[in-house]
DNA sequence: CATTAGCCATACCGGTCGGTATACTTCAAG
DNA sequence: CTTGAAGTATACCGACCGGTATGGCTAATG
């Protein structure tokens, strides 16, 4: 399915660029002229490494979801517990906010652009979401927390919500609100 | 600043048409054009009526946070108490989610789209999120409930979450659980 | 009864989109 | 020493974008 692409340094280069743009203006309204310009890279570079547009929005999706997931999971490997690894999580999301997330998250925006319904961003997005929602619950249930699978939910819609709501709602202690929460609801 | 445009027959069709596929599909892929054809409306009444798609796109925003609003204000009201009226703002969700929202909020997917600095969505966006904010304050403030900032928040949170995971994350029972949440917290 | 607002039909504008073609250079590896 | 992959530069393609122009028809209104 994933076409492995040889990442040589221009290859880098391009899905450097084309991930801060992607994430700071948006999907659509990125051009790939724009792309290869802000890359100091030829068009024809970028579909000889990554063959389509689509193909680099993929790339660009993948590689973001791959650096959040390491991001949480090196939180809770932190963490000297499972309560405080769930707690963890929002620590993660406070840093990784601020080390440049303020526009929320990347899957959520691109599922709003890319409306086409068997686009396989849509797949991955699911996938994310399910994922630190089985994250959530497992650490749950390894802290002897009943009811975790309908906690995990609610750790899920605290996280999500804070993400997008620190963006578009301008709520500033978002996540530390929901942080709060999280630490409630394992207590 | 608003334009107050006169709602003729045409306008209205057009404005009903540009809603759904806004939503459905997305601001920038929805061309003028296609909304003019599906419509049944010539481009240029699409001009004559709404000046230029950023108007349209503005009319379709307000209108929509206009029906939501209006919604949610009738479930308040419905609830016997401020500690009811909580938990029936997320019934109005399902509501909401039930009568085809189920793309996520218009607001935060418009915010993905148009990602020039000074949009006048965004002002909308951050609007009709502040406004949610507040409302939860106020009603947790007259039923007497501590923190009631606090936990206002969190509850826009929970709403927020829901309503993007249940699309998004595939969360079936996202607004349930949030519901529940929301519960406990007036508890 | 003339005027005008509302609408339709068609054609057009410059600009941008994703993607391709051709030809030349650079450089590391067999 | 040659070959091939990686890259540059430039020009081009058809399609679509938001927006405009011209002109004609209809119906309600002063």
């Amino acid at each position: 399915m994933t076409a492995d692409l040889k990442m040589t340094r221009a290859a880098r280069r391009i899905l450097d660029t084309a991930s801060e743009l992607f994430y700071r203006r948006g999907i659509t309204p990125v051009g790939v002229d724009l792309i290869a310009s802000e890359a100091g890279v030829t068009k024809k570079t970028i579909y000889d490494r990554f063959g389509s547009k689509d193909n680099l929005i993929m790339a660009y999706l993948r590689e973001r979801d791959d650096r959040w997931r390491a991001l949480v999971e090196r939180h809770i490997a932190a963490a000297p517990d499972a309560r405080a690894a769930v707690v963890a999580v929002f620590d993660s999301l406070a840093t990784w906010r601020r080390d440049g997330a303020d526009r929320g998250c990347a899957m959520v925006n691109a599922r709003a652009e890319l409306s086409a319904p068997g686009h396989p961003s849509r797949a991955l997005a699911a996938d994310q979401k399910q994922w630190l929602l089985a994250r959530f619950a497992d650490l749950l249930a390894a802290a002897g927390i009943p009811h975790a699978r309908g906690k995990a939910v609610e750790l899920l819609l605290l996280h999500e919500g804070a993400l997008v709501m620190a963006d578009v709602g301008q709520v500033d202690d978002a996540v530390d609100r929901a942080r709060e929460a999280a630490r409630r609801i394992v207590a």
